[in-house]
DNA sequence: GCATTGATCCTCT
DNA sequence: GAGGATCAATGCC
């Protein structure tokens, strides 16, 4: 397995590198235990065009430092106080694109991620939402800052290829307080599974 | 101070 | 598939 290389995340159309996560595995390891799965849902919010984010940095002022990092480091916070968010800084420095990886499909350490997430909890829904995967992970927005490079959190090339075919484009999830015009922007992208 | 609001999840029909 | 949970940060008195 092999690393994400920074280049990866520095490019400048967060659109692009939404699609080319697709199938890639995202890992973290903490106390010793590895969890992990297989990219199957993100989403891309531009700092250029995209009402949605502005408004979000505006909402939360904290937010705006994270993002001006150079891509390559991860970013979480918190919606409704209650769930956990995993972002990916885009793009170069003072540049807010960004990555939502909504949703992952759980592969290593699935005993772990079903403890962390509740012994009740169906494991079809281990990782099937933004909020839950984070959870599965183990991660907190004090993972902020986080290089993807670093041993505790990063994603890695399978050496699996996805056809443009089997990706799905739609308009991204719970943003319609932005507007239209935010809210319509066909930036989510899922893997279709065959 | 206090009212408003969310890049959501879970439970129960 | 709909509604409640639930609370900090924000913005406006």
């Amino acid at each position: 397995m092999r690393k994400l290389p920074p280049e990866f995340y520095r490019r400048s159309d967060p659109t692009r590198i939404a699609r080319d996560l697709l199938g890639k595995h995202v890992f973290s390891l903490l106390d010793g235990q590895l969890t992990g799965g297989r990219i199957i849902e993100t989403e891309a919010y531009s700092h250029h065009g995209d009402n949605s984010l502005t408004m979000h940095l505006k909402r939360l002022s904290s937010a705006s430092q994270a993002l001006r990092e150079p891509g390559g480091q991860a970013y979480l916070y918190k919606v409704y106080q209650r769930h956990t968010l995993f972002n990916i800084c885009t793009n170069e420095a003072d540049k807010t694109d960004t990555v939502l990886i909504r949703a992952i499909e759980p592969l290593v350490g699935l005993d772990v991620m079903q403890e962390r997430r509740g012994n009740s909890i169906k494991p079809n829904r281990l990782t099937a939402g933004p909020g839950m995967l984070t959870q599965a992970l183990g991660l907190t927005p004090e993972f902020t800052g986080t290089d993807l490079q670093s041993d505790l959190l990063w994603i890695a090339d399978q050496g699996e290829t996805i056809p443009e075919a089997r990706i799905i484009a739609g308009p991204r999830i719970g943003l319609d307080y932005a507007g239209p015009a935010a809210a319509g922007l066909p930036w989510n992208f899922q893997l279709h599974h065959l």
